[in-house]
Formats: C-alpha cells, sequence, structure tokens
DNA sequence: GAACATTTTAAACATTCGTTTAAACTAATC
DNA sequence: GATTAGTTTAAACGAATGTTTAAAATGTTC
C-alpha cells in the first residue's frame, strides 16, 4: 500500500512540476495538474492539502536545484580560472536541461516575495565557500581584480541565464530557430567565460 | 466629453499597467484593475472590450520602452566604448525607474511566445544602427573583438538587467536592504561597464 | 473472509472570474 | 427644454476556480 500511495504522490507532484514551471503559480489551475498527472482533482488536495502547500514543496525543491550544484563547485578543489568555467558551464548545462527553471523562479518571488523566506542561510554558505577563500587569497595578493562576491556570483550566472530567460525575445528578434539558437547559446557560452576570466585574473 | 472619457480611459490604462506590471496577466483581475483605477468594473470592458484587448495594448506599449531607447543610443555619433558605457547605463536607469518590466516582459513572452508577434522588425533595427557599423569597422581594423551583434547586444544588457530581475534574491541571499542594494548595483554596474568594455576593445 | 484502513471516484460546494445587461446619469444639440 | 448621444452604475450572467463530500473501490489485518 505505501508503495501504490506513494507512486500517485508522486506522480501529482512530478506532473504538478511540470505545470508550475510552465504556466507558473496563477496560471496553473488544479486541473491542470489532475490531467497532468491523469488523476482524479480530488487527489491534490487528497496528499497536498491545497494547492499552495503543494507549490511551496515544489518550489523549495527547485530553489534547492538552483543553488545547490552551483556552491558545489564553489568547493571544488581546482583552481578560481577552472572553477569559473566550471560555474558557466554548469549553468549552461542546467538552463539547457531545464530552461523554465529561472524564469520561474524570478517571477514567483517577484510576484510574492515572502516566498523566499527560506531557512538556508545562503549568505553564509556562499562565504564560506573555497571559492570565497580563493576569491580573497588572489586580491591580496594581485592576482585577482578586487571585487566583492556579491558581484562575482551575479556576474558569471547572469549572462547565460538571461540568454535562455529571454530565449523567446532572442528567437524572435534575431530571426533564429531552435537549432539555431543552440549553436548561438554555445558560442555565446564562451565568450562569456574569456569575458570573466579576462576580467577577473589579472595574472596567472 | 472627448475630454472626459479619455480621462477615464487613461485612467484605466495606467492602473492597468500598474497592476500589470506587479501581478502579471494571469495574477490580475478585472476586479483588481478597476479598484486600482477606482472606477466601475465594467468600464475596463466599455473602453476596451475586453481584459486581453486591454493587457495586449498595455503590453506592446512597454515592449517599445523597453527597445527603443537602445536603438536610439545606438544610432548616436560617439564612439563604440562611450556607446557601450551609454547602453549600460540607459539599461540601468530603466530597470531603476521600471524595475517590474523586464521580468514582465521576459515572463509573459515566456508563458504565450505567440504575444510577441510584432510586426516591428527590430533584427532590422539593430543590423543597420550606427553601432552595428562601427562594430564591423572595428573588427575589420582589428581594434574590436569579433563578436557578432546578436552576442554583444545581450551582453551588454544582460548583467544589469539580471541584477533587478532577480533583485528580491539577491536582497536575500546576500541581507541587503533597499539602500544596501542601491549602492551595491551602482558598484556592479561599473564592473559590468569596466568587463565589457575589457572584453571588446582590444586597442583604442 | 470479515472487519478495517486506505485510496480513488463522481458530484457537488461556495466563491471568484471575465463579461454583459439594462437602467440611471451627464452633457451636448436642436 | 425635449431629444439625443455618450458615460457610469449596480446587478446579474454563465463558466471556471479551489476545495470538500460521501460513497465506492482497493488493499491490509486478523
Amino acid at each position: 500500500m505505501k508503495c501504490v500511495s506513494e507512486k500517485s504522490e508522486d506522480k501529482i507532484r512530478e506532473a504538478a512540476k511540470r505545470v508550475f514551471l510552465k504556466k507558473g503559480y496563477d496560471g496553473t489551475t488544479s486541473r491542470d495538474i489532475a490531467n497532468e498527472a491523469d488523476m482524479n482533482i480530488a487527489l491534490t488536495n487528497y496528499y497536498f492539502r491545497s494547492k499552495e502547500k503543494l507549490f511551496i514543496e515544489i518550489f523549495k525543491d527547485l530553489m534547492g536545484l538552483y543553488f545547490q550544484s552551483v556552491i558545489d563547485i564553489l568547493n571544488k578543489p581546482v583552481d578560481i580560472k577552472t572553477k569559473i568555467s566550471e560555474v558557466i558551464e554548469n549553468n549552461y548545462q542546467m538552463m539547457k536541461q531545464e530552461p523554465d527553471l529561472v524564469i520561474f523562479i524570478m517571477n514567483e518571488i517577484h510576484k510574492v516575495p515572502e516566498r523566499l523566506l527560506l531557512k538556508i542561510p545562503l549568505y553564509q554558505q556562499f562565504k564560506s565557500t573555497l571559492f570565497s577563500q580563493q576569491l580573497e587569497a588572489g586580491i591580496k595578493k594581485g592576482t585577482l581584480r578586487p571585487i566583492r562576491i556579491e558581484s562575482i556570483l551575479p556576474l558569471m550566472t547572469s549572462c547565460i541565464e538571461f540568454l535562455f530567460l529571454g530565449k523567446g525575445i532572442h528567437q524572435q528578434v534575431f530571426n533564429m530557430s531552435d537549432t539555431d539558437f543552440q549553436e548561438f547559446a554555445e558560442s555565446h557560452k564562451e565568450h562569456v567565460k574569456a569575458m570573466i576570466c579576462n576580467y577577473l585574473i589579472l595574472a596567472d
């Protein structure tokens, strides 16, 4: 029994994740979720009590997905130049795999800022990464440009994420097909890597 | 009478713009708009026929606002380094003044890509700017890094716009108050200017 | 296999949605 | 000042929303 019930619960959770990612909280109805999961309408409330409770659970998951991989890379024992490339590369792969993730997170937080009240102390986590120590040491040595971690993190992610955030706009404005865009994004990614390393690294 | 009716129509339009920007299309109800405009519910349909017609009208306006000022600057008769700084500065001021604009546009297009079917041939407009000619000439001379206009335009806007797109996240993650954020954004902007110029301009 | 707990179902709930109606109000025209 | 055209109003419309119900179906336990 436990097995079967978990299956239903997960089916709904996964279906809800897909629909929420595509349509957002306001744009998603309980019936949308039930249809996507191919289950009865009442089951969403049977397992999750309400649409909002289900949403919050999924939202937390996705926030974790968004941040955790970056933190992991920032702690890897590699030199800072490699690490920057890896962060950007990872960011790029994540966007390719889940292109709706960032616009979804940004938009939901924009509409209801209270949703972000996670207890996760992200600032401490970022500050205590190996990357942060490497940055500080490099600046002291004069091999890295003096810049705060608050600035370097967005620099590493914004260019790639923005490209996918505005994928529709970019494709339309520049007359790109899906394959055109993919090719373009790939080359853009390399520009971004080079540009950020160029700027940050003063001497090897 | 024309005078009075225009007043009512504009009151609704402006109120709708505020609400749509904050809550998005799905999150906005006709009654929200009527309340914000302090007018009777039936007037939205009396003047604009439907919620969607009103939305489309506003959306077109905002798309114009988003693109036109950039195109204007790209055509200004100044050297390319100054121009890059100006585009970024303009972008920054726009985000400060209308912080909801970009997330709104990105999100609505993401949900309903058909909305972007403007007849505006933006690609041609960008390609035929003075900036585009300066870029091409500079690359031929070897003073500018070879890069497509498709890449340089997002580079100039993404860092700043992304900062405001994720304003909520950034403030929360880095424990910033509103004034903290403003100060931070200002310094971040200077980094972005320097970084892009550094990368693009090979020799003066 | 009878008693029980869990899961699934169809149907309904009250509320809110975008929109329409028809009457009341206002201002201009003759 | 009666007639007309344009504007605003309160009330209602059917449809869709999130949620609940109570019965049916299914699985578990002894």
